[in-house]
DNA sequence: GCTTGACTCTGTAGTAACTACAGGGTTTAG
DNA sequence: CTAAACCCTGTAGTTACTACAGAGTCAAGC
């Protein structure tokens, strides 16, 4: 399997694989003679979980410790645990913040009533003290 | 009031003022006679507007739309309006995305169980398929 | 008068997580 | 034989800052 393969394989750009093998996210493939890379099902396998973490929203570094993990002949389960605990509590102070942006968003909308005033309530507010 | 006085009441750093002013998103100010910054109490509300989207999150792009509408002299209310809509959406799609990460690892983090499995469910999961 | 520390200046480089070339080589289809 | 479609490396751009490096300025204390 080569590169352009993977790609379509695993929907994820070309570029962005090179790019995980450069900061050794992606373990180095083997070349072909003529210096093309040459993926096997473990690559795939490998690019498919780093894909997924990034969908969960890990950063990267997350997942190098994830990879760091799954690449041990007995993967301790506690450790993967508690990254998935850890980033779980990122995720919902996510949600908190977001959720504060859209209260504050609608109480914002709220007060620029019709939207046809001369003065903007809104951006006096935001300027405001 | 100089730079740091401005910083300290507004509770931003230096640094990140001088870049606002750089990419155009701070009003330049005057300068003593010594090249020093001078603002006045109009800056000062500028930069909170410009802090107050920050927390809000919204990207410098529509700050600067933002800010292109506080500085006529009618600010148009409906622009203002529509800004705010088109950014309760994104922050609406970032909450459902959110959500969705946060289910799926608690779905991740119930197959862990007890965290004292050998082999680990989590890892399997990612990388099977 | 001089030094020390706190402040200010400009400009450049680094961060995360990619994306998009530029400038080249290789392979395959017609 | 040539054109399209691949592949290669390496560098620069993106967002929204942050962190220096290397320099000038100012006020207080000895």
């Amino acid at each position: 399997m080569q590169i352009g393969q993977l790609a379509n394989r695993s929907e994820c750009p070309v570029e962005t694989i090179r790019y995980y093998e450069k900061i050794g996210l992606l373990p180095e493939p083997d070349r072909l003679p003529n210096g093309y890379r040459s993926y096997n099902d473990q690559h795939r396998k490998w690019l498919q979980l780093i894909l997924r973490c990034r969908t969960l929203g890990f950063t990267q570094n997350e997942v190098k410790r994830l990879s760091g993990i799954a690449k041990q002949d007995q993967p301790a389960c506690a450790d993967v645990r508690s990254l998935l605990v850890e980033h779980l509590v990122d995720v919902r102070k996510k949600l908190r913040d977001l959720k504060h942006m859209e209260d504050a968003l609608i109480r914002l909308k709220a007060k620029c009533q019709n939207g046809n005033l001369n003065d903007c309530p809104v951006i006096d507010e935001l300027m405001d003290s």
